[in-house]
Parts: structure tokens; sequence; C-alpha cells
DNA sequence: AGCCAGGCCCAAC
DNA sequence: GTTGGGCATGGC
């Protein structure tokens, strides 16, 4: 067990805000969830948390999974300074921290969120989980059942197209398969796109099968720290309009301006106003 | 019944 | 470079 005391961190918040697909609710302040072949619980009491996870484990994995050498503090408030229109925004999500995801997960996982519903998109990745992904033990059986790794590129690029089908995913099927072949004849790519300059990374993340600008973001965004990557889906193109006036359908002219704007934020600004928008919708 | 969802692909300008 | 139509699936 790990505990420690952290001042911005809501764990809800964090788990809720459209980044991550595999965590589920025990209470508000409580979830158990799978990432790179771990299973984890984890929960939060006021400022301290508590992880399921030895020292070693968080050394080495979860400490960079929740980000928690940032200091977001500092963070918000130069975020705050090229945008100011963003307070109401940033306090409401003002828990919310960006994950650092397995990019290959991150990769079939938004090639299934193009116009799909969020809840939909965490069944369909239940589902390739569970049926392609290796069992990990762990020991809360009672509260969630039996959990799955995420599959790995070899064992999807094997799949049958037709099986991948009646899982659910639709058309995205010969996505899935082609990119996940891709993968695997690039070994180390996905990876290294934390390395390479965000336009060259994004470039790269585009060739593959069924990933466009928006999902390319995405991944960039919560597998390879990227944080300038800024996904516009039909939420974010509706407050940019109305907010600034952008017309939703000059791709070129937001991303001019986010560049402008934000800068090297722009992932951020993208979580706390997707969170936001989607929260003030209900 | 039709519209929409964390859009992408492809063809046609 | 940009624009429009088509697209599996399921919830409202």
């Amino acid at each position: 067990m790990i505990s420690l005391k952290l001042e911005t961190f809501d764990l809800k918040e964090t788990l809720t805000c459209g980044q991550c697909f595999r965590w589920q609710a025990i209470s508000d302040q409580d979830w158990i969830g799978v990432a790179a072949g771990r299973v984890l619980r984890i929960s939060q009491s006021g400022e301290e948390l508590t992880l399921s996870c030895d020292q070693q484990d968080f050394d080495e994995y979860w400490h960079d999974y929740f980000d928690l050498s940032r200091d977001y503090g500092q963070m918000k408030s130069e975020l705050l300074r090229r945008a100011p229109d963003l307070a109401e925004a940033v306090a409401f999500g003002r828990g919310i921290r960006l994950l650092n995801q397995e990019p290959f997960e991150m990769l079939i996982t938004y090639i299934l969120s193009a116009n799909n519903h969020i809840p939909r998109i965490t069944e369909l990745v239940k589902r390739l989980s569970n049926t392609y992904g290796k069992p990990i033990d762990h020991p809360w059986d009672d509260l969630v059942g039996p959990l799955y790794a995420f599959p790995d590129p070899q064992t999807l690029a094997q799949a049958d197209v037709t099986a991948l089908r009646e899982l659910g995913v639709g058309y995205r099927d010969k996505y899935i398969h082609e990119s996940a072949m891709r993968a695997l004849e690039r070994p180390g790519l996905l990876e290294g796109l934390k390395n390479l300059p965000y336009q060259e990374a994004k470039a790269e993340l585009m060739a593959f099968s069924g990933v466009g600008a928006k999902v390319a973001d995405c991944i960039l965004l919560f597998s390879a720290r990227h944080y300038s990557a800024f996904p516009v889906d039909t939420w974010i193109k509706k407050t940019l309009a109305r907010r600034y006036g952008l017309p939703e359908n000059k791709p070129k002219q937001i991303e001019r301006f986010v560049a402008e704007t934000f800068w090297d934020l722009g992932g951020f600004a993208n979580q706390y106003l997707f969170f936001y928008e989607r929260a003030m919708e209900k």
C-alpha cells in the first residue's frame, strides 16, 4: 500500500473526464482499474490518496501514470495568464490530471471513439480486452469480476476482422486490424512518439488507418506527453465557436488560434473545456 | 423516426 | 487545401 497527500488531485474528476475507459467505480472515491497489464485499486479521502501497490510498482509505473511530478498549481496559473476566460472551467475541473497511458491502447481506443458515444467506447474496450487480453490476477473478484489486460498488437493483428465486427465495433473493424498490423510492423514507433516533435509525431499517427487529426491529438495527449495537442471534437467545436467566435468547419483557423493562445498547454485547456462543457449540458 | 456521438475515408473540386 | 456523402452501432 502507498499513501500520499496531494493538494491538486481529484480522483473522480480525473477518471471521468473522458481520457480513460478502464476504471470502475466502487464508490465516488474508490476505483479499480487496469493499465499496462496491472490492476490497481485507488481511493481518495480528502487530500489523501491510497494505492494498492508496492513501492516499486508505484515508482516504476503509477507515479508517472497519474502525472504526480507535475506542479498543477503552477501550470494552471500559467494557463490562466494566457487565457483568463478559462477561469471558470479550470475551477470546475480543478482536480483533473492528465494520465500517461499506453500508446497502443490509446491508438485502438480512440479509433473506436470516432463517431461514437463514451459509454459505448467503454463497453467496446472492455469487450476487446475480455476477448483478446490476458487475464490478470487480483483480489477484488467479488467487486469487479475477472479483469483483462488490453490486448497487444500481435493479438489484435491476428484477430479475425469478422470476429471484431461481431464484437460490435462496426465499420471500424478494418481500422483496428490494419492499425494493429502497422504497429506490429513498426516496433517502437508508438513508444517513441514522445521523443518526436509534435508535428512529426502527429504525422506518424495520421498514417495509421482510422486515425485523423482529432484521434491523433488524443493519442499524443493521453499517451505521449504532447501537451500542445488539442483534440477538436464536436463539443470543443461548439465551445470554441461560442467563446471565441471561431467557425466550426475551419480546422486550420482553429489550429492557429489554439497554438497562438495556449501553446504548449493546449491539452490541459482542452481537457478543462471538455469536462466543463459536458457537465454544463446535463 | 430521425438525429447524434471525443470523426475518418474517399472522391471531387 | 477544402468540402460533402457515406458509414456500423445504439441511445434518446
